[in-house]
DNA sequence: GTATGCTTTCGGC
DNA sequence: TTACGGCCGAAAGCATAC
C-alpha cells in the first residue's frame, strides 16, 4: 500500500495568533518582533503577516529597517509572546494528532503526519481528512493552516509550501514526478549549497536531472549512502518514517550583550541569568547532557563556537561554570572581532529513564 | 573506503 | 547609509577506527 504522508504548517504563525486575539489589526501590516533591548529598535522581525509582506517585510529583517519601510502606514509592531504561541501550538498539534496515525512535530508551527491507515491508503480519503483538519484548526483556534499530502515526507513538505497560505495541495503518487522534476535541486530537503554546487558540477540543476542521473555517477561523487539518499529524495521514494519525537536533542539560551566585548569574564557575567535558567529547565525535565558549548556572535554576525564533551552525563549545569569560562576564553581569544551576542548550548542529552535502562544491562 | 563520533558552521522559522 | 533574535536541527569537516 502507498504511504500517505502529510505536512501541516500554520500560516504566518506568531502574527496570526496576535490577529486572532485582536481582530481589529488583521488588515494592517502586523509584525511580531524580537526586541533585543540594546537600543529602542534593535532586534528583528520574527513573523510578518501578508499585508506586511506585500510591503517588503520579512522574517529576520532588522526592526529599524522594517520601520523605515513602513513609514506612513498603520503598521502594528508587537513584541513576541512566546508562551502564548507555545500554548496555541500545543492545542493545534493535539487537534491534528487525534485525526492521524502518527504526528511528528518539527517546529512550533509545523508537523509531519501519516494517514496511511486513517485514509486506507486512498488519496481521496486523505484529502477529506486534510480538509477536516484545516476546518477543525480554524473552528477551534481561528487559525488558517496549509497542508501538503504526498507519498513521502519530502513530497508532503514541498506540497504544503506550494499551498501557502491557507491552502491544501495533494500530490498523489502518480503526480510526484511532475511536481518535483521542474524544481531547482537546492529546494530538495537535505541538499545544501555545498551539495548543490557539487551537483551543478556534474550537470544536475533540477530535481528531475537528479532523478535521472546514473547511480554510478552519484556514488562516485558522494559515496553510496549520500547517493542513495539523493536518488530517493529526488524521486519521492524516500521512506523515512514519521515518528513521534520523544524530546529535544539540545537546549540553548542566547542573549544580546549590553555592549560589544571580547572580555570572557564580562560575557560569563552577563550570561549568568541564562545559565541559571537553562540549569532549571534541565533539572525540571530531568535531562542530563554530555556536550557543553559556548556560542558567540561577533559584531559582523559571524558565529563562533567552542565545545567540550564529557565522558559521563552531567545533571547539574552549575558544575560547569569553570568549563564554560574556559570555553568562553578560548572563543574570545580566537575571535577576530568583539562579541555582540553570546550563548550556551547543551547537547548529547539523556534522561534518568535512559540511564536506568542502560544500567539494567550492566 | 566506509562507518562513526565529535566539533563547528549553516540554515529554517 | 546602516540597521540585526533566539531558538532549533542538519550539514559539513575532520579524526579515528575497522
Amino acid at each position: 500500500m502507498d504511504r500517505v504522508i502529510g505536512h501541516v504548517d500554520l500560516d504566518y504563525f506568531y502574527a496570526q495568533v496576535e490577529e486572532v486575539e485582536n481582530p481589529s489589526i488583521k488588515d494592517k501590516p502586523v509584525l511580531v518582533c524580537v526586541f533585543s533591548g540594546r537600543t529602542e529598535d534593535s532586534g528583528v522581525v520574527g513573523t510578518a503577516n501578508y499585508p506586511a509582506r506585500e510591503l517588503g517585510i520579512g522574517s529576520g529583517m532588522p526592526i529599524a529597517l522594517a520601520k523605515r519601510r513602513l513609514e506612513g502606514t498603520d503598521a502594528v509592531l508587537i513584541p513576541m509572546h512566546h508562551e502564548k504561541y507555545e500554548a496555541v501550538s500545543e492545542k493545534v498539534m493535539d487537534i491534528v494528532r487525534e485525526r492521524v496515525d502518527v504526528l511528528e512535530q518539527t517546529g512550533i508551527d509545523e508537523a509531519f503526519f501519516e494517514v496511511t491507515k486513517a485514509s486506507a491508503g486512498d488519496y481521496s480519503n486523505a484529502r477529506s481528512l486534510a480538509v477536516e483538519i484545516r476546518k477543525a484548526i480554524l473552528a477551534s483556534e481561528g487559525l488558517t493552516a496549509s497542508i501538503g499530502l504526498g507519498r513521502s515526507r519530502i513530497v508532503a513538505k514541498m506540497a504544503s509550501d506550494s499551498a501557502k497560505p491557507n491552502g491544501l495541495a495533494v500530490v498523489a503518487p502518480g503526480e510526484t514526478e511532475g511536481f518535483l522534476d521542474p524544481l531547482p535541486v537546492i529546494k530538495l530537503y537535505g541538499v545544501g549549497p555545498k551539495t548543490a554546487q557539487a551537483l551543478a558540477e556534474i550537470g544536475v540543476r533540477t530535481i528531475g536531472d537528479l532523478a535521472a542521473i546514473e547511480a554510478a555517477k552519484l556514488e562516485k561523487r558522494f559515496g553510496v549512502k549520500t547517493a542513495v539518499y539523493l536518488h530517493e529524495a529526488a524521486t519521492g521514494t524516500d521512506d523515512e518514517p514519521v515518528a513521534e519525537r520523544q524530546g529535544a536533542t539540545q537546549f540553548s539560551r542566547i542573549i544580546t550583550l549590553k555592549m560589544d566585548t571580547r572580555d570572557a569574564d564580562q560575557v560569563l557575567d552577563e550570561l549568568t541569568p541564562a545559565l541559571d535558567d537553562l540549569r532549571s529547565r534541565l533539572l525540571s525535565k530531568g535531562v542530563s547532557f554530555r556536550t557543553l558549548s559556548a556560542m558567540g556572535i561577533l559584531t559582523d554576525l559571524t558565529i563562533k563556537t567552542r565545545s567540550r564533551t564529557y565522558e559521563v552525563p552531567i545533571d547539574d549545569l552549575s558544575a560547569c561554570r569553570d568549563d564554560m569560562q574556559g570555553l568562553l576564553r578560548d572563543l574570545t581569544g580566537s575571535a577576530s572581532k568583539e562579541l555582540r551576542r553570546a550563548g550556551i548550548r547543551v547537547s548529547s542529552l539523556s534522561t534518568r529513564a535512559d540511564q536506568t535502562s542502560l544500567t539494567q544491562f550492566q
